[in-house]
DNA sequence: CGTGTCATTTTGTGATCACAAATTCGAAGC
DNA sequence: GCTTCGAATTTGTGATCACAAAATGACACG
């Protein structure tokens, strides 16, 4: 059988033989960038299985490293492993999405108001780009790029927090809502999405942490919490 | 050399040749329980490093389970890779004290809201008695039972949540501060610390939210904010 | 035509091996 | 005595193998 190629590979499959690691845990890296990245732009459908062996056929790696990733995101609730072994991407159910809601509502503000005060005006001139290029992207109705592009933009802020805490636990809620999410966008599209990043920058740029907090959280609400609660109210499941 | 013994280990070292495991996943789980168990009860000092073939020997299974179970403990920052592989207790600093600090203050009395209408009258027998040998364990000094008791208390009420979100991630807090406040204990001893417990008790048996919330604050204030502060300041580093 | 059963395949798990990087320890030299 | 260099050991990483459990499929039977 020729090797199935999936949208995870980005090039063409070099590393096919033995080739040691270019430096200390390359093939984890490259293995846990790309499931990570996956699953950060809905190319992870949830429910759907993930195999040892599949994936480490794709990416041309043996399937250790695969494990070991695996086990990673299955600690940061990104990815579930069944009482038999099997890895699936997690399905979203209304209390789980209730409480990421929750967190993040409690979480990402309060980073947000740690970042503000360095964040600098090479930030914000990169926030104004990257969220001009989400406004393409919601015109266009491109869901995996406005996907890569909001997590840009909203960790571009938190990252310079420098958080070692808050930031890793706010990591994997977005590890857990965005397969959903993707899902949603697929159903309902993306032009309905309101662009409340102008009222952050507009917040980041006075300094004013009371409007940007305000700002972050209207924009979960409207990206997240509007959209997914009449979903999943809407029908059954995802 | 002998086999050298460490607090891990629970029984004689069975197990130690080639044994199929009993059932699916039974070394890692192993593994798992033994680390978490030692990180909380601060049976790991905070900079100690952890050898992959160390562990593995002590509790008696290959190196391969250890591998997933460290991944998997890095992964919820419980513990930490060095860019060199090595793997060791996370060092406290006053930046990620503070940070652990406000993310518990945040979430946990949360957690405790929602779990607060699901807890029944025999919760609060159980938590009444572990409350009582708790009260044990800071008049005798015995820092690690108190920990390990401690830590019952709380999950017994979040773990009534039924929460698939905020819980993981409170889990993911007690790991990274238990291994500093068990030094911070080995320090200054136990005497000191006040008991909120019986507040919130007394809260969960009124159905008072407003209560509970007041009483978790307080204690996370009482016993990690004003020694772990105390601490960090008096001296450079833990 | 549906259903139960058995063989085949797939999958995760744990162990062992090979290898490179890093650490450690000792000896030689200044 | 202290530094410096080099060999030996330790350590993490990745691959492969062996095995058991689970999933899958085919086939026979009712």
């Amino acid at each position: 059988m020729a090797v199935r190629r999936s949208a995870l590979q980005s090039g063409p499959s070099k590393n096919s033989g033995t080739r040691p690691g270019s430096s200390r845990g390359a093939a984890r890296e490259q293995v846990d960038d790309a499931v990570r990245s996956g699953l950060l732009t809905g190319r992870f459908i949830p429910g759907k299985a993930v195999t040892l062996r599949g994936l480490a056929a794709e990416l041309g790696v043996s399937p250790m490293p695969v494990r070991e990733v695996l086990q990673r995101l299955a600690a940061e609730n990104a990815l579930e492993v069944k009482p038999n072994g099997r890895v699936q991407v997690p399905d979203m159910t209304p209390g789980r999405f209730q409480e990421v809601l929750k967190a993040r509502l409690l979480l990402e503000p309060e980073l947000a108001a740690l970042a503000l005060p360095r964040l600098s005006p090479k930030d914000t001139d990169d926030l104004k780009a990257i969220d001009d290029d989400i406004d393409q992207c919601i015109l266009s109705g491109d869901a995996e790029s406005y996907m890569r592009l909001n997590h840009a933009f909203h960790f571009r802020i938190y990252r310079a927090s420098a958080s070692e805490v808050l930031l890793p636990l706010i990591d994997s809620l977005w590890l857990q809502f965005a397969p959903f999410m993707r899902t949603v966008y697929g159903r309902v599209g993306t032009v309905s999405l309101e662009d409340r990043h102008k009222e952050a920058i507009r917040a980041i740029e006075e300094r004013n942490e009371a409007a940007l907090r305000g700002a972050i959280i209207a924009d979960i609400n409207d990206g997240m919490g509007i959209l997914g609660t009449e979903i999943l109210t809407g029908k059954g499941k995802a």
